[in-house]
RNA sequence: GCGGGCGUGGUGGAAUUGGUAGACACGCUAGACUUAGGAUCUAGUGCCGCAAGGUGUGAGAGUUCGAGUCUCUCCGCCCGUACCA
């Protein structure tokens, strides 16, 4: 019987289904081991080779701790709310769920085609009314909860208002939003009840606040940051807004410090700890009081305030100016009358900028002086107060004490504006650039702390402003509290109905709150979310449900009120899906119940995208930690190891296309490819010499720049004089027109588009049929593109297009994705499997190749004719004894994948089979006491092989039932070794010499060699280094 | 700028953690069997050289009997982050 992989992989995939080979069980006597991969979003293209990869490294792993003995938990489900979902029902009106169900069964066929061993059992959708209803549950529970400093963890609610109650609000230490007033328990009985609700708001974990928000009124949505590339939306490239707007947002910063702590208990990959400590960031100091002085002709006389957060309080004495983010709330107050005209004018300026300019234009150093003075805590000596947009209003207290002669930035802004510059360190020169060194460097022109260092002087600054009450050493932390809402459809549903302006949360015993039906998955004509559109969304308190008439009104006499209209992130349901897989079946009484929880306890081994280091690992780790506070889980850290699987990359082809843009003043004349442009020459300012191109071959030489699509190929002709004149001279522009560009009358852009090919249009050698392309894209119709050459490529004049290539991402948009489903078709599930293994480390990115692939589906069929014979193929394994080449062969092997599979090295373990079947081949082994552990040692990477084999020996029980073969040093012993004899290091030559040698009988054997001689060349060694079992060295 | 990672044949990548650099595989070359199949088998394949030999892990230095591996300096590439006070 020859190797039909397609008959055999079919056949046990079909099995395994049907005996429900891999399913977990909640009691066992084994040690349990829960694999749990990063669950997938069913999008509409499909699974390519890259998604599979960290699920063939979880499979292997997985099946391998069963064969070790272990009870494995390793399921599936599906991350199913999200964007593209939406967007087609946007485009379609197709419902978003229809498409998900499709996008899912696709995904399930896929990947049941690659042989996992998934416990399908217990999937989850988070899309699913039954998954989020807990979603929706454990939102409750954050909104009935808030954070105590004291005890460190969050509480009830109901312990805040039992301290209310009691003692009002100044004994409590929480955190909370910073606009609490003080009250006493007298205050607080006496309030109405809807300022309660509205102080108990500003404690909660999840609360309603007024937040920034990135808003593209094109797409009449809220984006993330991550989808917006370069200050337009990913997605269709819009403007992008800051506006402010009502969301519901999770008070993250409670666990910051926790967050930051929990990562050394925890076994991650050292640059995923390090992304997230940083995206915490934690910085050491003091916040600094400064008076604001009186002017006559300020706005208000009553006295302000500035707060500031510094990490130098050491450097209180180098403070000779003030600066505030131009969007700080005292900036109004504080300007004179004198200077009022100018402060507006700079808001306005800056308030214009769009996020993109800004990040651009980090150089230019701009700012106005406000008028108004401070007083320095300590000298009493006026400090001027300025505002600047490098001061940002999102961090720390939005205002800074400058301190020019310690702060590059303060140094910059106090040169650019002629402000003094104090130095305030002994023996150290200031003028040409500020010092921030944290050494035993001397502080002096400091009062009190002349003399000190860094390290004495911070806590007795900290100390004297605390005397002042003018300050105290502060941690502040980066991180923000986390935007809840979105203004989409497909997410779940807030369980939050509106009484008198004020969130009430629905009853828990009435979810789930199902997404409604809405006609139109786009915003209401009134800029309100989709779910604005749906016709029945007020939620009925006598009934408990969403009501079902049209007609009827929300009002307090009928008990109807409206419901929240956004839904919540992506995140959501990620943050807490590992706990319901626990669970043997979806239960609707509990999210999983607390007997599995204590049974499975954490996620063993995780394995996902490091993409996924600042959002998902954060937030999950956010919620476990604050379910454990709330005794609604035993763990405080949801995955105990977690593995960074790198990217399969694709190879795309690229043309590329001339963009040109002259700039002149404010006047900007674009000629891009979609206009016609005949010539080069064109252009009003540079008159290019005719028949020369710009190459990339010149622009790389002259301007270093390469050509590729992750390079934004633009030139800044203008903005870098030095390269533009180079440019200029290149092209024999006139002295005139340099000059004129010096003066920056005009600049030039040349700008290259890569242009991605789809692949039916190119050939086997990488030429693309312009004309067969132009005719499916016509809005390429008039482009010039550009040969990497550098020559003008058009239809008319050439028809093929030699295309770039370049290794990114898979993308559908990208025309670069291979299919499983086709290596599964002509290679199989195992070759399959085993390639994406030995392609590199896991943790690495790599470029898919298809070519490499026969070297493992011929490994694949050389393991099957170790256990066939004849042009028949049929099955030959004996139960003779082996030789003891095959077994030091297989326990050389069994060491190796072991070794390796423990430390997640699967490629190597490919090679490490590959040795051993060709060594097997070689010796003719048929043994059965060497095919039967070998089946089992290779069964984790190619299991569907290793299950017809395990059959075929006549087991009746799945091979994943079999215990792994246990390595046995006996056959490894050697009695003698090949030495590598060198001289100086250099090695020479080799010689077999017994192991039980003594240091000097090797010397005497290595001496006596001719070859000894030769190298000697009639030297006496000096040194003779002689490590037993490993390597002889002379040295002459 | 800052943080992290990396640099080894034509290619993907090995190297027992300081001990024979290039395992394994792709590709390539030659041959065998076949007759137009992208099949199979055998041998070879870092580079220079007919050979003996020389040389070789981004560049340079250092430690060591011995360095791809450790230390320092520099160069290049990739990822993350962005005026964080």
């Amino acid at each position: 019987m020859k190797y039909d992989f397609n008959a055999i992989e079919e056949k046990w995939q079909k099995h395994w289904a049907d005996n429900g080979t891999f399913q977990a069980k909640n009691d066992s006597d084994k040690p349990k081991y829960y694999v749990l991969d990063m669950f997938p979003y069913p999008s509409g293209a499909g699974l390519h080779v890259g998604h599979p990869l960290g699920y063939i490294a979880s499979d292997i792993y997985a099946r391998y701790k069963r064969h070790k003995g272990f009870n494995v938990l390793h399921p599936q489900g599906y991350d199913s709310f999200g964007l593209p979902a939406e967007q087609y029902a946007i485009q379609t009106g197709q419902h978003p769920a229809l498409t998900t169900e499709t996008n899912i069964k696709r995904y399930r066929e896929q990947l049941d085609k690659i042989g996992f061993s998934f416990d399908w059992s217990r999937e989850v959708r988070t899309s699913d009314p039954a998954y989020y209803k807990w979603t929706q549950w454990i939102f409750i529970q954050l909104f009935e909860s808030w954070y105590n400093i004291d005890t460190d963890k969050a509480e009830s609610i109901e312990t805040l208002v039992e301290k209310f109650n009691a003692e009002g609000n100044t004994a409590v230490n929480a955190v909370c939003d910073d606009d609490i007033e003080n009250f006493s328990a007298e205050d607080w009985n006496n309030f109405t009840d809807k300022k309660k609700q509205q102080i108990l708001l500003k404690y909660r974990l999840t609360y309603l606040a007024e937040t920034e928000v990135n808003w593209c009124p094109e797409l009449g949505t809220v984006l993330a940051n991550d989808e917006i590339v370069n200050g337009v939306s990913e997605r269709g490239g819009y403007p992008v807004i800051r506006k402010k707007m009502t969301q519901w947002s999770m008070r993250i910063s409670a666990y910051a410090q926790r967050l930051l702590d929990g990562l050394n208990t925890i076994d991650w990959p050292q640059p995923l700890k390090d992304s997230q400590t940083n995206w915490i960031g934690r910085s050491e100091g003091a916040t600094v009081s400064f008076k604001v002085l009186p002017v006559s002709s300020s706005a208000v006389e009553k006295a302000h305030n500035i707060e500031v957060f510094t990490t130098r309080p050491d450097t209180i004495f180098g403070v000779t100016f003030m600066t505030l983010a131009p969007e700080h709330e005292l900036v109004e107050k504080i300007t004179t009358s004198d200077q009022k005209a100018e402060v507006e004018a700079y808001i306005e300026a800056t308030a214009k900028r769009s996020e993109r300019e800004r990040m651009a234009d980090v150089k230019t150093i701009t700012g106005v002086f406000t008028g108004a003075y401070a007083e320095h805590p300590f000298t009493k000596e006026p400090v001027p107060i300025w505002i600047g947009d490098y001061v940002l209003a999102g961090y720390g207290t939005g205002a800074v004490m400058a301190v020019p002669c310690g702060d590059q930035r303060d140094y910059d802004f106090a040169k650019h504006f002629n402000i003094p510059i104090a130095n305030i360190f002994e023996g150290v020169n200031i003028s040409e650039e500020a010092y921030s060194g944290k050494d035993s460097t001397k502080i002096t022109n400091s009062d009190f702390l002349d003399g000190l260092s860094y390290a004495e002087a911070v806590p007795k600054a900290i100390a004297e402003l605390e005397k002042l009450d003018q300050g105290k050493g502060k941690i502040n932390y980066r991180l923000r509290d986390a935007v809840f809402s979105r203004q989409r459809y497909w997410g779940e549903p807030f369980p939050v109905y509106y009484v008198d302006g004020m969130p009430q949360m629905i009853d828990a015993a009435h979810l789930p709150l199902q997404l409604p039906e809405v006609e139109k998955y786009l915003p209401t004509e009134e800029g309100e979310p989709p779910l604005g559109r749906a016709t029945k969304w007020h939620w009925d308190t006598k009934s408990n449900q969403v009501v079902t008439s049209n007609e009827v009104e929300t009002s307090t006499e009928n008990g109807i009120y409206p419901l929240e209209l956004n839904t919540m992130p992506g995140w959501a349901g990620s943050s807490w899906y590992f706990f319901r897989y626990m669970e043997k079946a979806m239960r609707d009484e509990v999210f999983a119940s607390q007997e599995a929880m204590d049974y499975w306890q954490n996620v063993d081994l995780y394995i996902g995208g490091s993409e996924h280091a600042t959002g998902h690992l954060l937030y999950s780790r956010f919620w476990v930690k604050f379910l454990k506070d709330r005794g609604l889980v035993p763990v405080d850290e949801p995955f105990k190891k977690l593995i960074n699987q790198g990217m399969i990359l694709g190879t795309s082809a690229f043309f590329y296309r001339l963009n040109l843009k002259t700039i002149k003043k404010d006047r900007i004349k674009e000629v891009s490819g979609n206009q016609t442009l005949n010539s080069l020459d064109d252009f009003d300012f540079i008159s290019l010499r005719s028949n020369v191109f710009i190459s990339f071959e010149i622009l790389s030489r002259i301007l270093k720049v390469k050509p590729s699509s992750s390079y934004s190929n633009s030139v800044f002709i203008g903005r870098d004089k030095e390269l533009s004149v180079k440019l200029l001279n290149h092209f024999d522009a006139d002295k005139d027109q340099i000059e004129r560009l010096r003066n920056g009358t005009y600049e030039i852009e040349i700008n290259f588009d890569s242009i991605h090919a789809p692949v039916e249009f190119i050939n086997s050698s990488d030429e693309l049929d312009i004309k067969a392309f132009k005719n499916w894209r016509p809005e390429f119709k008039s482009a010039i593109f550009i040969g990497e050459t550098g020559e003008e490529i058009n239809d008319d004049k050439k028809d093929k297009y030699i295309v770039g290539r370049e290794v990114e991402k898979m993308s559908k948009s990208k025309y670069n994705v291979v299919n499983p489903d086709d290596i599964c078709e002509d290679y199989g599930a195992d070759t399959l499997r085993m390639y994406e293994m030995f392609l590199g480390p896991l943790e690495q990115a790599k470029p898919w190749n298809t070519a490499g692939i026969s070297g493992v589906h011929n490994f694949l069929k050389k393991l099957w004719k170790l256990y066939h014979t004849g042009a028949e193929e049929s099955f030959v394994v004996s139960n003779e004894k082996a030789s003891a080449e095959a077994m030091k062969t297989l326990h050389k092997t069994i060491k190796k994948v072991e070794e390796d599979i423990e430390n997640f090295s699967f490629n190597t373990s490919v090679s490490t089979f590959m040795i051993a079947v060709n060594e097997l081949n070689a010796a003719k082994c048929n043994s059965r006491e060497v095919l039967e552990p070998l089946a089992v040692l290779i069964s984790p990477y190619a299991p569907h092989i290793a299950e017809e084999l395990w059959n075929k020996l006549g087991h009746s029980e799945s091979i994943s039932t079999a215990d792994f073969p246990v390595f046995d040093e006996k056959h490894l012993v050697e009695s003698s070794k090949e030495y590598p004899i060198s001289f100086n290091g250099k090695m020479r030559f080799t010689m077999e010499l017994p192991l039980d040698l003594s240091k000097d009988q090797i010397e005497a054997a290595v001496m006596e060699h001719e070859k000894t001689q030769f190298y000697l060349e009639g030297r006496t060694p000096k040194k003779v280094i002689i490590v037993p079992g490993k390597i002889v060295n002379l040295v002459g």
